[in-house]
DNA sequence: TGCCCGATTAACT
DNA sequence: GTTAATCGGGCAA
């Protein structure tokens, strides 16, 4: 049987805690599916909202691990987050993708597509499909909505640059699962 | 206070 | 390939 994540997994280096989140399994009222792409943000590099220090909308990402962050993009989508390393370090890991496994018939009528590749292939469209909103900013992963299996077996993962940055984008701090076809974007090599 | 810009997406040409 | 949608943070004035 799988197991639980819990907030031990997420009291480590993000950059250790981002590849081992690939193959986990991620649900929000049982809606969700196998994590295949995110990328690691921790407070020493630019990119990252913690970065300039604390604010409202970042608070979370100061607190303990295994909480989620959730903000606003561009003012119209949400982006999920998930905060690591113990308290006051601000680094989290962004979920950029998830491959489908669970609820689908809702994903398909809250993204209004019914193509399954597009349900979740980045960070704005996967929040969409498992109803992820602001109200949930703050919430533990251990708890409902949320439920967090470990992977089974093994997973071939992959590192690139993170995708959208102006700042510190030589970093290859985005990971995903090799092959697949639920990336936002192809990783090259 | 005002202005610029972003960890995005979809709908254009 | 380009651009609009839309809003809060950061910084200049």
């Amino acid at each position: 049987m799988p197991k639980r994540l819990t907030k031990s997994f997420f009291g480590r280096s993000v950059l250790a805690v981002a590849p081992d989140l690939i193959g986990a399994t991620l649900l929000v009222n049982g809606v969700g599916g196998r994590l295949v792409e995110v990328e690691a943000y921790h407070h020493t590099e630019p990119a990252a909202h913690s970065f300039r220090g604390l604010t409202p909308r970042n608070a979370v990402m100061f607190g303990p691990p295994g909480f989620v962050y959730v903000y606003r993009s561009y003012g119209i989508h949400w982006c999920l987050n998930f905060v690591c390393e113990p308290a006051g370090s601000a680094s989290a890991v962004l979920i950029r993708a998830i491959e489908p496994t669970e609820g689908l018939a809702t994903m398909r009528r809250r993204r209004g597509v019914t193509e399954e590749r597009l349900l979740c292939s980045g960070p704005g469209r996967l929040c969409q499909a498992l109803g992820v909103t602001s109200k949930h900013n703050g919430l533990a992963l251990d708890a409902p909505p949320f439920e967090l299996w470990a992977r089974q077996g093994a997973v071939e993962v992959v590192a690139g640059p993170r995708i959208g940055l102006t700042k510190a984008a030589d970093l290859p701090w985005r990971y995903g699962e090799k092959g697949s076809r639920f990336l936002s974007k192809p990783f090259a090599g």
